[in-house]
DNA sequence: AAAATTATATGAGTTAAATCATACTAACCA
DNA sequence: TGGTTAGTATGATTTAACTCATATAATTTT
């Protein structure tokens, strides 16, 4: 982690742009900007909350550990994405880690500013509100995904899912490469499963890989894995 | 449902307790008092949102359906929680259903009027951000739960948490009932899985049965369940 | 009170996915 | 530049949990 002066232009994240004009200044003062290298830690689950971090650059994973070594993803953020918020509420500590998958570029918000923050503007927090509710819903979706679809149809969930977040460039490849032992902790498998169901969809031709990145050839027969019941 | 005039008293739930003074008679008005008979339906996922449920009393559950009489409960309520905020987003459209487990007796506000609610009462807004950041985390908790443990430790947590929101009677009963089914679907197994480590709770003297109602008698070695990795 | 529906109970068989075992390959850093 | 670590690749084995089948008990409905 890096600090350094300069960082956002105040007018592309979510707080920039719905907080009030005379609170301005305030958040240019207090805002910090923080870059992290491929693999550090934004944040670590247990850890007590020190703040939120807006993600200006850079894709970051958001995971919750369980005993050796095994973790489940619960989310992806990328620039314009909020990362930490889920450490507000009561226990403050954070109940996620956070890593960052490139080198990230954070626009960090000290806990004690924030509260205040949510204080003064009314639209931002209805915002963010919004935001938890959304998110909220995305959870227990894919929390029903886990508990009745086959691994075979969280992939093709996970990869349309990417798909849609992240883009895709001029050749359709996705714009986010992820190791096959993260698709697996997205999709909540063994890095063994996730690496002969993809082999399949490759077999299939549903799928393209070229080096680390994918192509979803066809995402209609994805769309229908999706349906298949377990 | 039954809809009659006397209802809350404007003064328990989280809505009336930090609504502005000035917005209590609007609230007063706008207000309706529901009534579910056990087994009735309060909304279904899919539905448009019509508004918000508070529950003065009785039980309600919370879940989402998959396929061919599959489903996924997400949550339990009781007096004083909230049900239906699950709505509150872009889709405008329940992302879950809501039955009544008993008799229920609700105090309903429509969309249009939360919505100015939400615009008028800032307190109340930020305690609903504070409840979705809540409910985010207990949700992927859950996730992370039904991911990576064995269907015997998610049942022990299961109980643990039931006994904990809805408390014990004097001999130490859960007052809460549930079927066999809709243990099973809180834990994301079979009715027949459910069934079994029931048994074996049983067996090995953790829990006792009288009737539907069940008495946690060994709490720690349920909590040690819950950390047993699978 | 009889019929019908819904919940409980339990054994047997099957299977999807985890675990274990073992190479190979690429990336990293000292 | 060689050594160590992290990711990829794949076969064999095991098992937890699901599915299927069937019986009984308890409610609810008519």
């Amino acid at each position: 982690m890096k600090k350094d002066k300069h960082g956002c232009d105040l007018q592309s994240c979510m707080l920039c742009t719905l907080c009030i004009p005379a609170w301005k200044p305030a958040l240019a003062a207090h805002r910090q900007h923080l870059t992290f290298k491929k693999g550090e830690l934004l944040f670590r689950e247990g850890e007590p909350v020190n703040g939120i971090y807006f993600v200006n650059a850079g894709k970051v994973k958001v995971h919750k550990h369980w005993g050796e070594g095994k973790e489940l993803i619960v989310r992806f953020a990328r620039d314009g994405d909020i990362v930490g918020h889920r450490g507000v509420g009561s226990e403050m500590v954070y109940p996620v880690s956070a890593t960052a998958l490139e080198a990230v570029n954070i626009c960090f918000i000290d806990m004690t500013f924030f509260q205040a923050t949510l204080k003064v503007n009314h639209d931002f927090l209805q915002a963010l509100m919004m935001f938890y509710a959304t998110e909220l819903q995305e959870s227990e979706k894919n929390m029903r995904n886990l508990v009745h679809m086959p691994v075979k149809g969280r992939i093709a969930h996970a990869l349309l899912n990417l798909q849609r977040k992240f883009g895709v460039n001029e050749e359709g490849y996705i714009n986010m490469t992820l190791s096959r032992q993260d698709i697996a902790s997205y999709t909540g498998t063994t890095y063994e499963t996730a690496f002969r169901i993809m082999s399949d969809l490759i077999q299939e031709n549903i799928i393209v890989l070229s080096g680390k990145s994918i192509a979803v050839k066809d995402a209609a027969r994805l769309a229908q894995l999706e349906l298949e019941a377990g």
